[in-house]
DNA sequence: GCATGATAAATGAC
DNA sequence: GTCATTTATCATGC
């Protein structure tokens, strides 16, 4: 009875909030141009975390959820693929 | 030096877009993911305070009383005491900004 | 109505 | 044993 009331406090899922828009934009940048070994290091989540103002436990659930949602995905539009691939290659920031 | 890849690093905007990444695939079959009923994980919980680490004795009458597995029992108190830790840190991170910002 | 971040089972490296 | 993961599920944002 304890942690169903406990849940309803102290679970962060509860209160939620999406990352900002450069913070997703350095994560997805990192993410598309390591693609062929999406797990940075310990020392690359302090950077990303750093520089995205997060916890190094949210970097860490981003590129689980980042992987496993490319995964499913593979074979369909992926689009946001093409865009930071072609980002890449321009060199140019949005 | 890893040579498995494309011949331009990473060969992904090329019209082709199935990419032979080794990490996409996952080899082994894995069981389902099932989340317990209210009752298991109360039953649970309160034998973690007792204890973090569960006897042999006790994960075989967990394992019977809750008709889970040794193995599910056992993975149940590796997980939880992984939560523990890991919440430990939060509040000790939160206590440290607290006193930083009272002194200051 | 899905996209997204966080959590709960389950696996494997070490 | 710990611990970084994979995966499904949960709860929320919009």
């Amino acid at each position: 009875a304890v942690m169903i009331l406990r849940s309803r406090f102290l679970d962060a899922r509860r209160k939620r909030r999406n990352f900002s828009k450069q913070a997703s934009e350095i994560l997805n940048e990192y993410f598309y141009s390591h693609l062929s070994n999406p797990y940075p290091s310990e020392e690359a989540k302090e950077e990303l975390a750093r520089r995205c103002n997060i916890t190094m436990s949210q970097v860490s659930n981003w590129f689980g959820n980042k992987r496993i949602r490319y995964k499913k995905n593979i074979g369909k539009a992926q689009e946001e693929a093409n865009l930071y691939a072609a980002k890449k290659a321009a060199g140019v920031s949005p | 030096s890893s040579g498995s890849l494309g011949p331009m690093g990473v060969s992904v905007s090329c019209g082709g877009s199935t990419n032979p990444l080794e990490w996409t695939g996952q080899v082994t079959v894995r069981k389902k993911r099932k989340p317990y009923s209210k009752f298991q994980t109360l039953e649970l919980e309160k034998e973690f305070l007792f204890n973090a680490y569960v006897s042999k004795q006790k994960r075989w009458e967990l394992a019977r009383n809750l008709n889970l597995t040794e193995r599910q029992v056992k993975i149940w108190f590796q997980n939880r005491r992984m939560k523990n830790k890991k919440n430990s840190q939060r509040q000790a991170s939160q206590t440290q900004n607290n006193n930083n910002s009272a002194t200051n």
